[in-house]
DNA sequence: GGTTAACTTGGCCAAGTGGACAGTGCGGTT
DNA sequence: AACCGCACTGTCCACTTGGCCAAGTTAACC
């Protein structure tokens, strides 16, 4: 809104706008996660990225519009992160190390994870939201589902259940100790992590 | 309000306060299983119990003070079910089948649910929801942890982990495909039971 | 220079929202 | 019968919220 203009004579007006719009949505996505998703107003999410709160009504066609685009935004990039860490690992283990390792590394306070349940809790009301979400988390099992493939053959992992079932147990055993740690950050994962490895050996 | 009133002659002017009180706690926390936490007001609540919106603010101290009762009181009574169900199995197994059965049978259309789910979110930003509901988690972890140590010395379940360890790592799974079916309602769990139920047997 | 279109800004409004409160009715007590 | 106190009941109020809009600003285009 100000040093950025006018240098190269380039897109000030139009490039404005974009990021007048990125801010909007970064914002929302934030309080979403900070408050929960009905404690949102508008004017917050002015207040929070900087712009007079007409500018939200000019950006977006309203509220929901703008909550939706958010948290789909917002949670697709959150959802990234481990889908790489997935698609870039060598085996389950791995996955689950890595994982484990993020939620002890303070994903905890992430407000990626607020958002995360935010979104979910939301998509439960809004096909909108459920829509990209679903294809996601789908997206995630069958990345998750090869990889259980790939183990079993290599024999890391015992190979006498069905990769998808088990891609299936391990993606929601993940979100489910986000869940639990998440109520109750004292809880230790060290036991329940030796346990899951454990099992996935087949003894 | 009308019929119940003057007829033994009994509870008519305490009781019936009992009885609005419990109505309004009631309304409320359906409301916050379908609409969301922020999304609840005082008016919908009075609408919902069939009192006038004046008697939420003569019975609760305030809208926060009636969510959270509402709130708690409602999770406390959704998790008493699989809380007795792990009470009364007689091994790890017992309780999976019965859970997920539970889950297959129409759990997710369940407001209990989404009441769970709401209240956990909502733990995160209020210490007093948060305590009692990790309460009542620790209490079902002892309680599935006792079980997992009978299990294995029955032969059940493998017996090279440790029995908290496990416990967790079954409560977490059992949450974390409550999940999942809530964003992916056709998600088959079948293949993923027999998958839980084989690795448990250590093979 | 003038025009245009995208963007920005702050004021405004109707529709709630939570909470307060002055009454009202009625059972129980004396 | 007179009284008391509890459980309401409906109204009122200060405030917030989402959305609209009429100006203002800026940069690109003719």
């Amino acid at each position: 809104m100000d040093s950025a203009v006018g240098q190269g004579g380039r897109p000030s007006s139009a490039a404005q706008g974009a990021a007048t719009r990125a801010a909007i949505l970064e914002a929302a996505a934030a309080l979403i996660a900070d408050l929960g998703w009905g404690q949102v107003t508008t004017r917050a999410i002015a207040a929070r990225a900087g712009v007079p709160h007409g500018a939200v009504n000019y950006h977006f066609q309203g509220k929901d519009d703008l909550l939706r685009q958010a948290a789909i935004a917002g949670t697709l990039n959150a959802l990234a992160g481990p889908l790489s860490i997935a698609r870039a690992a060598g085996s389950v283990q791995e996955v689950l190390d890595g994982i484990l390792a993020w939620f002890t590394c303070g994903a905890l306070n992430d407000p990626s994870v607020a958002l995360l349940l935010e979104t979910a809790r939301q998509s439960t009301r809004d096909p909108l939201v459920r829509e990209p979400l679903a294809t996601k988390l789908r997206e995630f099992r069958a990345t998750l589902t090869e990889l259980v493939r790939r183990s079993q053959e290599r024999g890391d992992i015992a190979a006498d259940s069905s990769p998808a079932g088990t891609a299936t147990m391990v993606a929601a055993l993940l979100d489910g100790l986000m869940l639990h740690v998440l109520l109750d950050p004292e809880l230790d994962l060290s036991e329940t992590a030796d346990t899951i490895r454990s099992l996935l050996r087949g003894r």
